[in-house]
RNA sequence: GGCCCAAUAGCUCAGUUGGUUAGAGCGCCAGCCUGUCACGCUGGAGGUCGAGGGUUCGAGCCCCUUUUGGGUCGCCA
């Protein structure tokens, strides 16, 4: 037998054909003299009829056959009586007749059914992820997925972009993520690291003069795992020579347009909203604002300069701020869950939470006794604040810690009091982020982007008085308050590299050690270039609505980064760890 | 590394203040059933209550440790 058809393209016009599917029992249902199969392949279900009369040979065998046998079955179409339709199938107006089949494969009774609004636990659903995966849900992100690389290929392919495979086996750069290592059998002690991400290749890849490359690139990073990150994720990875930040931005707008347009059929408005760093974080308290809705922060800090109040007057004189949000209609939240935001805000280092109820006797708050009439007066003429609102306030003296406790906080109250519109697709650019940031940690500044980013060119001469003050030539594409990619206008010149090598702590023979193939490239002609890479895994999750990445990467890894269904990592031999000179201390 | 949540039948869950033999739905097995479509009816099998220790006359339930899964802070150039 072969197959004919897909069991879910069969429809009415194929009435009266013979036809063979082949696919997986969803469901049988045996009325006694009269068996109905359900069919799935990934197109869909058909129903396939088996009676003593259509045929007494296929009729005994259908008997025993159980979910998730794998079948093919020959048959006539033949469309449905009217009282027979089932309008929750696609193919519900027709069925087939079966005259003929074979049992392919037999399964047994698997661990969940393979249906969708099966709501089973996701260690059973990792553990089995083939069965996982059979379900259409699943099936139709990973085909979204292929759609969205499929476009992307196109539209890149079509602007003179060239796919270059580069290295997985790569020089360990111990400069951002912990790098996964491999060891080197022929170098007994040198290992090699596997890629964050191309970028060294794409630079050199621009100096060797391919003009525009681009790549579909798995990048791998030993970091703890979170709802959307995963060690061994993908980007979009490009990089163009001869270009400047609006060259990159704009052809990334029209391919992201795209995308959406193909995908979801939105017409995405263009050009995208574009803010510099600095204004996402005073309005939004972050570097990937969320513009589905307002609730933006405000710089109170003005009104306390001279106030009484230490806690305020301390984050000030100390190079802080004091900035609030107003939540509309939110004054009347119960004294618990102030108290639960408190812990909340705790969690991003802010020391407290000052909250303002605009209740209908005025307003009330913890810290009333501290203010003055005129401080209140004027907090609240800032807030816009009216009846009924409620206005968190956080002060520090580390302006990042305002920023992010209170950004959270904005999203935290958005989601509670559902400003979120699910529907809504809200694009920018967040521009000119800082080059350095202080790593208190380590004592000296490092990169915020990586180490190749370009300074904006009137900011250089800040160098080396003012790092923290310099902007870098970088821009992220935000989407609904996720970064969906970024990259950055990259320096090309080998001056400019020793240099920012020099800011970021490193010594001439650190730079030489880790970077030398890099700066020794720069020295045979390198064009200006820059580029982007996007998160494709995030992306998907966007297009596809889900909120959890290892829905939308076939066999991903748990939170403890193990593979559940083939328990890796493993044990290995003792003559593999030999051939590797490699002692395992536990 | 820190904090939080969860773990009871193949799956999803209930299980009262610590008290008799741990339940339900789905699934599974068997029988009946010719228009079902989450078929129906009848019957049946199925449990190391994640693991280890402790408290107690008595632990699914309380305490400690631990494992696994999830969320999150740190981390993620």
């Amino acid at each position: 037998m072969k197959r004919t058809h897909m069991c879910g393209e069969l429809t009415i016009n194929d009435v009266g054909k013979n036809v063979v599917v082949m696919g997986w029992v969803q469901r049988r249902r045996d009325l006694g003299g009269l068996i109905f199969l359900e069919l799935r392949d990934r197109t869909g279900l058909i129903q396939i009829v088996f009676s003593e009369q259509l045929s007494k040979e296929a009729f005994d065998k259908a008997q025993h056959v159980r979910n998730e046998y794998v079948l093919a079955a020959s048959g006539k179409v033949v469309k449905r009586s009217e009282e027979n339709v089932n309008p929750n199938l696609e193919t519900g107006n027709i069925e087939i007749y079966v005259s003929e089949f074979k049992i392919l494969s037999k399964a047994e009774t698997p661990p969940f059914m393979v249906e969708d609004r099966n709501n089973v636990s996701e260690a059973i659903r990792l553990k089995y992820r083939y069965l996982d995966l059979r379900r259409p849900s699943m099936q139709k992100i990973l085909l979204t997925r292929y759609k969205i690389t499929r476009i992307v290929r196109d539209f890149l392919d079509k602007n003179g972009f060239i796919d270059i495979e580069t290295p997985l086996l790569i020089k360990s750069t111990p400069e951002g993520a912990r790098d996964y290592l491999v060891p080197s059998r022929v170098q007994p002690g040198k290992f090699f690291a596997l890629p964050q991400s191309p970028q060294i290749f794409k630079q050199l890849l621009m100096i060797s003069g391919f003009d525009r490359y681009y790549q579909i690139a798995k990048c791998l990073r030993d970091e703890d795992l979170r709802a959307d990150r995963q060690p061994e994720f993908t980007q979009i990875d490009i990089e163009m020579s001869f270009v400047d930040e609006d060259d990159v931005i704009s052809i990334n707008e029209r391919m992201v347009a795209k995308i959406f347009k193909e995908i979801l059929n939105i017409d995405l408005e263009l050009p995208f909203k574009r803010i510099s760093w600095q204004e996402a974080m005073d309005r939004f308290g972050s570097d990937k604002p969320d513009l589905r809705f307002g609730m933006e922060l405000k710089n109170l800090s003005s009104i306390f300069v001279d106030s009484e109040f230490k806690v305020f007057k301390d984050a000030i004189d100390n190079g802080g701020s004091v900035r609030a949000i107003n939540v509309k209609g939110a004054a009347s939240i119960p004294r618990r869950q102030l108290d639960e935001l408190v812990e909340y805000v705790k969690t991003y280092k802010a020391k407290g939470l000052v909250w303002i109820q605009m209740s209908d006797d005025g307003p009330k708050s913890q810290i009333s006794k501290f203010l003055k009439e005129a401080e209140l007066t004027q907090v609240l003429n800032t807030m816009e604040a009216e009846k009924g609102d409620l206005i968190l306030i956080i002060a520090d003296r580390n302006n990042m810690i305002v920023y992010d406790a209170l950004g959270h906080l904005r999203l935290e109250m958005g989601k509670r009091y559902n400003l979120i519109d699910e529907n809504k697709y809200e694009f920018l650019w967040v521009v000119d982020f800082p080059l350095l940031e202080y790593s208190e940690e380590e004592k000296r500044y490092v990169a915020m982007h990586h180490p190749f980013t370009a300074p904006k060119d009137e900011d250089i001469e800040m160098l080396d008085k003012n790092p923290g003050q310099v902007r870098a030539k970088a821009y992220d594409i935000v989407l609904n308050g996720m970064e969906i990619g970024g990259g950055s206008i990259r320096i090309h010149d080998t001056e400019l590299q020793k240099k920012m090598f020099e800011v970021l702590g490193f010594t001439d023979e650190d730079a030489e050690a880790r970077f030398g193939f890099l700066l020794n490239a720069f020295k045979y002609g390198a064009p200006p270039h820059g580029g982007i890479a996007y998160g494709l895994d995030r992306l998907t999750m966007i297009l596809t609505g889900t909120d959890n990445i290892r829905d939308v990467i076939a066999f991903p890894k748990t939170q403890n980064a193990c593979d559940l269904m083939s328990d890796a990592p493993s044990e290995v031999s003792k003559e593999q760890l030999d051939e590797l000179h490699i002692k395992v201390n536990l």
